[in-house]
RNA sequence: GGAGAGGUGGCUGAGUGGCUGAAGGCAACGGUUUGCUAAACCGUCGUACUGGGUAAACCGGUACCGGGGGUUCAAAUCCCCCCCUCUCCGCCA
């Protein structure tokens, strides 16, 4: 959620920001309604504040045995005018806050304006690979080598699911593994949250209301869903509270599937486990201070890149647009992988800091130690990794002329093997 | 799922329909005392919105005692609905 009050001092700033992202808001609309809103405020506040006042005198008067019956004739017309301006300013109210909701977050400073064609590359490891034989694509080696049974998986799930087996298993658990000693090794908490959560869960994170339809909801009553990433339950573990100066920044991270609708994403070419109902991340996050976020953004980058980097797959970093950053986000870096068969990088990890939007929505805020004020904290969030991606680029681009793959190193601690191969 | 109890400020914990933004305690902050620490004592100590003020300090107003309605001139206090927590019973990985 965007400062109205920013809006009410900066509104050209913030209408070149959301321009930026390619959002066109009627803002001139919203001040307007703001403006009437606060007129109402004042009217009826000064109305209670004599109400208050002379409501006060009447047990003074009856101890004296005086009459109230005209005083309370009189308050009984106040409290009638304050009824209806109440309800006026409750839904002039509601309006802004609709309005507010709806808006998606500035870009930070030096986020380019346009989408994913003003995408930047800001760093490339490795480079693809290149083979002496016909290199084949994820689908086809996971099949061979039995790692996915895709086939059963739409058997049980429908389309847009998979399965993995024995060694497909494995491999995936051992990527999880991999990330989950390394981010305990940095110093990070572990987090296993709910995976069910409730309506203002996604309210905070920023999706609801405006990508109800991208989640799975589970109750006709309530709004209880599936969280689509880990990011949605973490970014709420402290809502409404009031964190100490002295305990941020957090650093945080959780594993969870992660299930999405994606209603309306496929496409023939994403056939396979690039995009799926239900994939699982290993996900990372941090409360910080507004002075100290960029810095704990460059922290979560290089700690997603240093994942990729140890599995020696080649992997490009790209800043994105603003118009390619996801609502909430004031800036993000993609960690794109390249997948041989899709002759394109995709993504595997999105590390983003979110500023003080998702605070805002969610009222998350801490202390200041010296003045004790009050400030909203700065949320930050990354992949690390999504390993459902991973799988696919490990077998592309480490396979072998005999259709086995070779395991990357950083993976056999918690594989144990060095090879898969046909059977 | 059944029965009961309860949700009050950063925490704990009082609360009579009006004089309660809310006692007391803890924590925190400022100060006095002190060789240092501790202790003691004094003071300060909520948030949001809003008006004024230099977008600071500060001053005024309104609202807020789980959430939402209602009764009343007046609600933390009375009534209704919802949510949550705890205890006991049942069920269960």
């Amino acid at each position: 959620m965007l400062d109205i009050n920013l809006i009410r001092s900066d509104p050209e700033l913030v209408k070149e920001g959301l321009a930026r992202r390619g959002c066109q808001a009627d803002l001139d609309a919203l001040l307007e309604t703001d403006a009437k809103r606060r007129a109402l405020v004042v009217e009826n506040e000064a109305i209670k504040a004599e109400r208050n006042r002379l409501s006060k005198q009447i047990p003074e008067l009856k101890k004296r045995k005086e009459d109230t019956a005209d005083l309370m004739a009189r308050l009984k017309d106040m409290a009638d005018r304050v009824k209806l301006l109440d309800e006026q300013q409750g839904a002039l109210e509601e309006q802004i806050r609709k309005f507010l909701l709806a808006l998606p977050n500035l870009p930070a400073d030096g986020v380019v304006a346009g989408g994913k064609e003003a995408n930047r590359v800001v760093k490339t490891f490795g480079e693809k690979p290149s083979y002496p034989f016909e290199p084949q694509n994820h689908v086809e080696l996971c099949t061979q080598l039995g790692l996915i049974d895709y086939e059963r998986g739409v058997k049980m799930g429908g389309n847009g699911y998979w399965l993995y087996t024995d060694l497909g298993a494995r491999l995936e658990w051992a990527l999880l593994n991999y990330f989950i000693t390394e981010h305990i090794r940095d110093g990070y908490t572990f987090m296993l949250p709910p995976h069910v959560l409730t309506y203002e869960c996604g309210v905070t994170a920023g999706q609801f209301p405006k990508f109800e339809e991208d989640v799975y909801r589970l109750s006709e009553e309530g709004f209880h869903f599936l969280l689509p990433t880990a990011e949605t339950a973490l970014v709420n573990l402290h809502r409404g509270e009031i964190l100490e100066e002295e305990d941020l920044p957090k650093r945080l991270f959780a594993y969870t599937p992660c299930y999405r609708r994606e209603a309306g994403s496929y496409r023939a070419s994403e056939r396979g486990m690039v995009r799926g109902h239900q994939f699982n991340k290993v996900e990372m996050f941090g409360y910080a201070r507004p002075e100290d976020s960029a810095k704990l953004h460059e922290e979560l980058i290089e700690k997603a890149c240093r994942l990729v980097e140890g599995l020696n797959l080649h992997y490009q970093l790209s800043k994105l647009a603003a118009g390619d950053c996801s609502d909430s986000m004031a800036t993000t870096f993609d960690i794109e992988l390249w997948l041989p068969s899709m002759n394109e990088y995709k993504e595997c990890s999105s590390v983003s800091n979110a500023m003080d939007y998702q605070a805002r929505r969610g009222n998350i805020r801490f202390r200041r130690k010296d003045s004790r004020k009050i400030e909203f904290v700065h949320t930050l969030n990354g992949s690390g990794l999504a390993t459902s991606r991973l799988l696919p680029a490990i077998v592309e681009q480490f396979q072998r002329g005999d259709g086995s793959v070779t395991v990357p190193e950083a993976l056999r601690p918690f594989f144990g093997m060095d090879v898969i191969r046909r059977r």
